[in-house]
DNA sequence: CGGTCTCTTGACGGAGTTCAAAGCTAGTGG
DNA sequence: CCACTAGCTTTGAACTCCGTCAAGAGACCG
């Protein structure tokens, strides 16, 4: 049970005493997730939020047709949960899906409200990390409607490159929103400079 | 000095006592603002959150080349401005500008402090806030990789049909990431049904 | 080995862009 | 009330980027 990584994620976040950061901690549960086992599926409701301290993870949504969209992919030190799901109780959009061999700490809601409860500036923490990843996101819609495919390659490899090695042209496709022929097909242009 | 949008929108996420409300709307100002003209330039730095109350607005990113993005359509009842800007003093990546003659109840980031001083609960609202529009984004997110220009086009007008009435071709398409000639192409084929 | 999954390649097709021209408003000032 | 302009919309032809389909070549794992 590593709450190291937790500890140092949330810190960069708010500042919290130790004391806090133990309480915070005791309320994580470790779990153990094998590769290609499912955290979530689509249609369940999501009953945790989760932070990776090991191996990675898809967050993906499939549609009528059964072609799926990748949202993004969570390495150690990422979040993952349907926020929608986890907090209204809906059925959840996302699936959450491990990649390699993983490791969450997670919190169900009960824990989380007494969490709020217990440690106030919690809630100050969830804003401002929703905050970061809002930012993060509005970011990235512009630059999808901004830069070609070839351009949303590179900016994926170097943004997230130690990421984007672990993973297969499929993946990358389905979160760059293009067909895996085609990023085959970008590597071998690119190959030839 | 019309608050009581701003209160029914607030109330929407997190209930408050009257009393509370009016602490709140305390530390807003009203603004007009002239159809063309910008709340907020790209490169400065965001000294406020708005909430539109009257007109509409478009938030959008100037690439290197002079190409817009739209990042979205502000209406009366909807946030605006660049959070990144706002919380951390960096240079907006964002402006803002009314599409109409507009009315916005502002406020800047001293008073926003006080107002998490005074009411504390105001950081739970703006985390739920926040959360929303990023389930909201990541829904779009999807829809950009899966559905058509076409398809994305009839959903934004069965979404916001209210806003979509009072923009042009060239914002519409902006906002989907398309070319206003292709926009045209398309409200011709839908016509042609 | 043998099967499954991934990557590459190519021919073809289609969705969306670019560029250029012309027609349509709607506001503006005389 | 008309004339003028500036911005918006439409249209078409040529072009590009990217998707689809199909086939084959690795690569990995039991």
């Amino acid at each position: 049970m590593d709450f190291r990584i937790l500890k140092q994620n949330i810190g960069r976040h708010v500042a919290f005493s130790d004391v806090e950061l133990e309480a915070i901690c005791s309320r994580f549960r470790s779990r153990k997730v094998a590769r290609k086992e499912f955290l979530l599926k689509q249609g369940e409701v999501c009953r945790f939020e989760g932070f990776v301290t090991e191996g990675c993870f898809r967050l993906f949504s499939t549609n009528a047709d059964g072609v799926e969209a990748v949202l993004y992919f969570a390495a150690r030190d990422w979040w993952v949960a349907d926020i929608d799901s986890f907090t209204n109780g809906a059925p959840a959009e996302l699936s959450i899906q491990a990649i390699e061999d993983s490791e969450v700490l997670f919190i169900g809601k009960e824990d989380k409200e007494r969490l709020y409860a217990d440690v106030p500036k919690v809630e100050q923490l969830f804003r401002i990390m929703t905050q970061k990843t809002l930012v993060a996101l509005q970011r990235r819609m512009i630059r999808n409607h901004t830069l070609s495919a070839e351009e949303r390659y590179l900016h994926f490899l170097s943004a997230y490159p130690d990421i984007a090695r672990r993973l297969t042209n499929l993946h990358i496709a389905s979160y760059l929103g293009i067909t895996h022929e085609f990023v085959s097909k970008i590597r071998r242009r690119l190959a030839g400079k």
